[in-house]
DNA sequence: GTACCATTAAAACGAACGTTTGAACGAACC
DNA sequence: GGTTCGTTCAAACGTTCGTTTTAATGGTAC
């Protein structure tokens, strides 16, 4: 037949399909026996090729993150080196970073929207091994590129930065994870958002392109917005008074 | 003695407990055996005042959500009226709606950061019944603001800002549940962002204040940044290309 | 053929899960 | 005092969980 089962193939196999049920149900809510019996493969096969449910997590996301973590740090490269020791623009760190990730949804072959969804939702969970595995996964990522964006904002407080990193982040998952979670509480198919014609599958790589093209000036605007005022706030110690930063092109 | 344990205290030391569980392991990570053995109660006190382990996360939120929403519609009517027909300024409609979630956080009685936690990870997870209640309990209070700001913004198309709303809510969300999950992604603790002398327990109070102080300049400027552009947005399917990453030229 | 190896298969393991049961308790009312 | 009713309790229910075990399979090298 067409379909020999070599070790590969079994292997591949799990991935993709607990890929994509731990996007759907959740780690905990998806159980060996689901992800063995929807791959065809044996129950046992998981523990015996990843060793245990934990380290099948992990693999899952090594295999998409290793990839995409390099291509940032390469993105990274390419625009320091080609800015000869100027400080980039906001607008090129931002695009490095989540441009890389969102591309990643418009090919399958990445791991497509399923495993953007995936990593979106699983950056809430609680489980302390999941937090700790991107913890390792992420520190380099996340050290350079905070550090570009400290070179690019001087005037920024480094904290303002790291905290609007975080809300960038946030505003990314969501509104990756939530193509079909908030969605319910908004009462809008994402599909709908796109201007499509709602059909049975809106093509993940379209859907990722216009995600991209909506949440890059989202981001833009709010890295960019005027520093917080904290009035009337008891002291401690540093005095952060707001200064304007750049705000270029605000328009209404 | 002083804690004689009347009914509403065993309900009410169950649903306390439980708030505080659920944000810390997740609803499939909280087990039954673990709820009632931190509130010091029978294992079926759960089942005989709620019914089940589902209908308890249901009351966990509905007794918080019913006080919250409520307030935020009030917030609404009371801006609307004292508009007197005029739209409303974004800033005034997210105040109203962030600021009221915020100031639950300030208010350890109204179940404080611990409540604001849960609700931004809650929002991500996957099971059915969880997504079919949250979309009951905002169905109302996300259609008045949708319009709210709709009428506020009367030259930003209403996909547009749906979808803003959406990276908004995902951005709270984030920044409140990531209090100590992505502060393992930025490498920082919250307590440093803050400028606290990140004592034992940096009083939720403060931190949800600082929160909010810094979050909101953030929302407002993606709120209002400039609208995305839709260049070259190849019409039907799918032409996978990686366009290398993008370059330089990116001028905002 | 035989020995070896990685892989798959079927069955069972103990533990933990949410839920149910039936009895015991204790204050309130007649 | 006896009855009632809301509540608590210990114990068990049947199921499902992740993992382990033991045997069978199929190809490759000798």
């Amino acid at each position: 037949m067409t379909d020999q089962k070599t070790t590969l193939d079994t292997r591949e196999r799990i991935l993709d399909v607990a890929e994509r049920l731990f996007m759907e149900n959740g780690y905990e809510g998806t159980s060996m026996r689901v992800i063995t019996g929807a791959a065809e493969v044996n129950l046992a096969a998981v523990n015996y090729h990843f060793g245990s449910k934990e380290a099948l997590l992990r693999e899952v996301f090594r295999r998409r993150l290793a990839w995409l973590n390099h291509q940032r740090l390469e993105a990274l490269d390419r625009l320091e080196e080609h800015a000869a020791g100027a400080p980039l623009k906001p607008s090129q760190i931002l695009e490095a970073f989540f441009g890389t990730l969102l591309r990643m949804g418009e090919d399958p072959a990445l791991g497509g929207m399923t495993f953007l969804r995936l990593l979106g939702r699983t950056l809430t969970e609680p489980a302390e091994f999941i937090r700790t595995f991107f913890a390792g996964e992420y520190a380099q990522v996340i050290d350079r590129y905070k550090l570009a964006l400290f070179r690019a904002l001087p005037d920024v407080p480094k904290a303002e930065i790291v905290w609007r990193l975080h809300f960038m982040l946030g505003a990314m998952s969501y509104a990756i994870a939530g193509t079909d979670v908030l969605q319910v509480v908004t009462g809008c198919e994402v599909g709908d958002l796109a201007g499509e014609g709602a059909d049975a599958d809106p093509s993940d790589t379209l859907l990722a392109r216009r995600l991209a093209q909506r949440l890059m000036p989202f981001l833009l605007g709010g890295l960019r917005a005027p520093l917080p005022q904290f009035h009337e706030l008891p002291v401690t110690t540093t005095d952060t008074r707001a200064r304007a930063v750049p705000q270029d092109g605000l328009r209404p």
